[in-house]
DNA sequence: AAGTGTAGTGGATAATTGTGGATAACTATG
DNA sequence: CATAGTTATCCACAATTATCCACTACACTT
């Protein structure tokens, strides 16, 4: 399970490291993809293989559910861990999550996010404020 | 599996080169065809014979299935990769997909797309704006 | 409080790969 | 049969990428 927040910088090769804790979960292979809010995701490898199998049988006749399915699987890249636990951002998910040098990586229990810490920032603000009507809607859901 | 989005670009001899990481599940021999919204598909032998196999057997009563079928089974050419992992792209296929110089190679799970790069970022754009919420669609997924 | 160890950051070298060109083989046509 | 044009295989260079190594800072231990 991944849990916490860690501030970690991209350096100009476009490497980043991954914290210790997560290190030993995600066993040299991840996958990284676009996620929501303009965050990344990163997976482990047997995580993304299920998301992966839902997406791909998603009916290639329908050009949304065909253009959602590309947009998932084609933003994915199955990433390595080196020596050093760090893994490289391509170019178009840099982009796409606008990452400056300072990012901010979560745990979020079977997902890593990966946001710019500007970013993460405003979410997070914009988020606290609204806190007391998210825990009204946790309350529909049982929680 | 393949996933991902590469950047790569048609000599004057309409050759084209395949991310290293497609090459090893090609095996040297594919398939290219017509593929949905001006883009190409790229098929490993055996993927390819599994779908002729489904488009022949669409119901001839229907004429867009029939021209969906036609579509996609006269486009389709055996290519070879070469020693360097290029495939030669024919001239009918390069003119259907509009290709320029720069194209983009990705990765949608069992098939490989080939697009011309300002048609893909067309397409991503209007696609992302247009797809609607994705954390719902993610949602129904189970994710 | 000092030393040792671990982890984050940056740089350097080596290997791989994308791209272009050149040469050889094959086909077609006169 | 020969020549021209097209296609395929091979080779080389340049740029990017991957692996390795070193340094610094913080933390924990003794």
């Amino acid at each position: 399970m991944f849990i916490g927040e860690y501030t970690y910088s991209i350096d100009e090769k476009k490497r980043l490291a991954i914290p210790t804790k997560f290190r030993q979960v995600l066993d040299k292979k991840a996958v990284i993809t676009r996620g929501l809010d303009n965050c990344l995701f990163l997976y482990p490898l047997k995580e993304w293989e299920k998301l992966a199998e839902k997406l791909s049988k998603l009916p290639l006749s329908q050009a949304d559910a065909r253009g959602f399915a590309r947009l998932m699987l084609i933003g994915a890249m199955e990433v390595n861990l080196d020596n050093l636990g760090r893994v490289l951002i391509p170019d178009y998910l840099k982009k796409y999550a606008s990452f400056k040098k300072k990012v901010v990586i979560a745990g979020v229990y079977n997902r890593i996010e990966i946001w710019d810490e500007k970013r993460w920032e405003e979410y997070k603000t914009k988020t606290e404020t609204g806190i007391g009507d998210i825990a009204e809607r946790l309350g529909e859901l049982g929680v």
